[in-house]
DNA sequence: GCGTCTTGCGGGCATATGCCCGTAACCATC
DNA sequence: GATGGTTACGGGCATATGCCCGCAAGACGC
């Protein structure tokens, strides 16, 4: 009788919960959370970026970006200024940012590392392959 | 280059997102969404529970579960009554919420036909059991 | 150049989620 | 039966998420 369980969606949805949980307490020194550091990163890596833009790689809503991306600002981490369009703004990493990131990358990687110590190798691999068709 | 694509948390929150997403769409024609259909499921199975109880099953923490149902509450599809203890209120389904929940049972199974038709019955196996151990 | 269509954003509305604190009720012990 | 610890909840605070609407700015066709 394990109707309760069977739910695709929400064994996703716990288990999204559970490790993410895990990551935010990992990266909880710098005072970030998982979905900021993905934030940072996407910038990071983009160097200057529109909301839109972002919002199309993270695969978030373009208002959820917005608020988000506010919040980081807010702290210092990001800053938005004119994009190369009027309604553009444009956000790229501040020093601050910069070190944030920098300073969670170790603690992300030992989260990362935990999951494949939970998973093995194999499952590791195998759940990306399974999430990357859903 | 697949920096960005490289967190498991953030992969599992993706695929969460879309996963929902779909659930939720299959779920519009009666008026809830997959988490409000995981509660009613419970609420059903265990015909009445209380707000913890029911936390701990879904693993949301209690907070979380008492608003979620108080939408539900003022939606009419669950009513809390007195529990045991003066303190612990009772959840169970109303006449409304048992119909959601009986009308909403196929349009779930369809969801799940299709992540299953999306993985395969393997894939859609070792979904399940990865998942277990997050 | 003007009107129209498209695009980028912010703001409002609703739900979801977790943490912490305070209050009320219960329980066990002396 | 008063005291002190535990348990059940609600409410506040903050973030996350998606949808819709409206506004402003760009792009395009004539």
């Amino acid at each position: 009788m394990r109707q309760r369980t069977d739910c695709y969606c929400n064994e996703i949805r716990k288990a999204g919960r559970r490790v993410t949980a895990r990551y935010d307490a990992a990266l909880a020194p710098v005072g970030i959370n998982i979905g900021q550091f993905a934030l940072l990163r996407q910038v990071n890596h983009a160097g200057e970026i529109s909301l839109t833009e972002l919002g199309r790689r993270t695969e978030l809503d373009r208002s959820t970006i917005g608020r988000n991306a506010r919040v980081l600002v807010r702290e210092g981490l990001l800053e938005s200024g004119p994009g190369e369009d009027r309604r553009e703004a444009s956000l790229r990493l501040t020093e601050a940012g910069r070190a944030a990131l920098d300073a969670s990358v170790p603690l992300w990687e030992g989260a990362q590392a935990e999951i494949e110590g939970i998973l093995g190798v194999e499952g590791a691999r195998s759940l990306r392959r399974v999430l990357h068709h859903l």
